[in-house]
DNA sequence: AGCTATTTATAATG
DNA sequence: TCATTATAAATAGCT
């Protein structure tokens, strides 16, 4: 008869929800969509994606695409702690690479320069054609600013990296001098494998596409 | 009349998006979607999450409640590391680090790139279009905008490299401890959802150029 | 960046 | 926890 099988879905304030039990089953549901999504958006747009989750119990919940380790390392390497540590004295060591990094800076120098040269020639042939247009000129005086500033700024950044690249290629180059000894053990920064693949495997395979890059 | 009002939303395969542009938007839009369902967990179930995504440009995006490294610490702490001293760990954080930097300076390639191209782009349309001065305009708005993301992008990655490099320097001549830990607690259970296929191959075009400099 | 038709997620209920 | 269902919310395709 004229029965009403639900109330479907209502809609609901985004607030602390105070029953229990109706928390358990929404924080169950709704987490899993949240994973779902996540799982979504990785194979749509070719991301990758790590969520942790603490419940209020301290229970953790965590998704990752391909998995989670990997990318936390990738965030943290990213935004180094105010705390030097052991991870990034050894992985500033393994930057050796940034000799890499120089050669490409000067190729970057070098469009930027042919970059620059355009803009001058622009704004030259602006001024003598169209002087009465005088806010342009401001763009163009501005834009040539902005090029200088940004030219300096790579030359210092060329500077800067091709210093440290000396300091570490002479690292390399003895790398007996590269063993930091601290409380808990030494370590070889290249001679030593990985023994337990859960760590390697995920990372090496995660990053494939860097492997024959440094 | 007989309108058009769109064909609305329709269903899509969960497939990579292989149109550049499409998966742009899709990622933007899915990307703030999912931090929206987040946020609504975190309110409704009073519980802490943090998300990290890498776009395939090494873009970092990340959403945290409270904040993204307490949490991330949090989930290290208590984590599967099998044994926090070991070269597994050194070697997965030096492989993200590495990467992330080959990534930040493919990043500030590409956008130079972006930049070069709309100057030879608009330099085109000067050449067509001698009578018509607001093309200027649009130039010098533009090429500064990108000017300007060029250089934060190269004064991020010098200040990248001038930490890490200095963090090395400090460390050689003064070893300190290991990794610092701030875990709080101890957690009881730990969930993983993997999913899909591992990301394999080219992983976009905008990485095109990195294979080929690196 | 907006818009709208549709798909998808999910609140309430069994 | 799983299933159902009506409805709220997210979003694909356009502009």
């Amino acid at each position: 008869m004229a029965k009403k099988p639900s109330m479907g879905r209502q809609k609901i304030k985004i607030a602390k929800i105070e029953i229990k039990n109706h928390l358990q089953v929404t924080f169950s549901k709704r987490r899993s969509g949240l994973f779902k999504k996540a799982s979504e958006l990785c194979t749509l747009c070719g991301v990758e994606i790590a969520i942790v989750v603490f419940s209020p119990a301290g229970k953790v919940f965590s998704f990752g695409h391909p998995n989670v380790e990997p990318i936390i390392e990738r965030f943290i390497a990213r935004n180094p702690s105010p705390n030097p540590n052991s991870f990034q004295i050894l992985e500033a060591h393994r930057n050796a690479s940034v000799c890499e990094l120089n050669l490409q800076l000067g190729q970057i120098l070098n469009e930027l320069e042919i970059t620059k040269k355009r803009g001058e020639t622009l704004d030259h042939m602006r001024k003598n054609s169209h002087k009465h247009y005088g806010w342009e000129g401001s763009f163009n005086k501005l834009g040539l600013h902005e090029l200088k500033q940004l030219r300096d700024a790579m030359e210092e950044l060329k500077k800067t990296v091709t210093t440290q690249a000396t300091k570490f290629m002479s690292v390399v180059t003895n790398p007996s001098s590269y063993f930091v000894s601290t409380g808990t053990g030494i370590f070889d920064q290249y001679e030593s494998k990985p023994t337990n693949p859960v760590f390697v495997g995920p990372v090496n395979d995660n990053f494939g596409y860097c492997h024959g890059f440094f």
